[in-house]
DNA sequence: CAAGATTGAAGGCTCAATCTTC
DNA sequence: GAAGATTGAGCCTTCAATCTTG
């Protein structure tokens, strides 16, 4: 790695640092207008929709508790409730319940939300394409990789060391 | 530079910068939520007001038109109207009229308002040091400024030569 | 009583229509 | 008629309270 400066982060909040987090704020936004106008337009989908569609279709068995799902579609407990219910409702998603624990249910994807979800994949990988990935080099990838992975898990909820002393 | 690749990306989505795309989402998710609860909590004001706040206190004459205001907050006209009508009642800011065009007006942040900055300012910018940028290395916030810079412009509204031809 | 999920009430955002001024 | 801003209607989300099962 070419060392431009130091690798230590100060304790202050610098002006450069600043202004990244104003553009994250900002790129996130047009990003997420872009791609949620695109899916809605081209295949009348929102793009919350496509996220629960997605997990589901991927996840073992292709269903998920209730409370896993609003954790993946980043979604209180009561926000996902009422989206499996407007999802249900369009016949994209099904409401199982589960067995073993007969408080819990499962969500798993219909026929029909496989199919919605196949319509909708080419036009969302290729907005995620040209919006957002084109524009990064390889460098940039690592970079953000990287450096995402550390935000995340320190803004996980409940993280151990996240707050314990002043330094 | 130190060219880990060839730095010409791929017409196709590949997998690391799909992950990448995801874990931006779940960055921005985790940040907004933790920032916006603390600005909440320690001071009573939220997220989106700060941000109101401040570009009004940094504007020219601590004054700025709805449609700037607007594209600042990221918000939409209707909504940026209806953000100043809750603002405007809690006394922090106030509507001016435009003396040269009578359709518009102005918003200007209160003494009141200036108040609750000054007091929500030191919170905030900790909780960025803390949750965002004392993360990152010096390599990283310059790949974040260079790559959000082109997925921001990228994604403006209107932008020439955003989708003119096939490569 | 705790945990999984849902419901009621309320807040906040957007689109489309409207009002006023250019 | 177009532009700046607001309003009405509807949708989506969250918090707190509730219901059911462990």
């Amino acid at each position: 790695v070419t060392t431009t400066e130091a690798v230590r982060p100060s304790k202050r909040l610098d002006e450069r640092r600043l202004k990244v987090w104003q553009s994250f704020l900002r790129a996130h936004a047009g990003l997420v207008n872009t791609l949620d106008n695109e899916l809605e337009s081209e295949r009348g989908l929102p793009l919350a929709w496509y996220g629960v569609l997605l997990g589901l279709e991927q996840a073992t068995e292709r269903k998920m508790r209730m409370q896993e799902l609003a954790g993946m579609a980043l979604l209180s407990f009561s926000g996902l409730t009422r989206l499996v219910d407007r999802m249900e409702e369009a016949g994209m998603v099904k409401r199982l319940p589960c067995k073993q624990d007969r408080r819990g249910s499962y969500a798993t994807i219909t026929a029909e939300g496989r199919r919605a979800l196949r319509r909708a994949a080419p036009v969302h990988l290729r907005g995620i394409q040209e919006h957002f990935a084109k524009h990064l080099t390889n460098d940039e990838v690592s970079a953000l990789e990287k450096a995402l992975a550390k935000v995340i898990d320190a803004s996980a909820p409940g993280q151990p060391g996240c707050c314990d002393d002043e330094e």
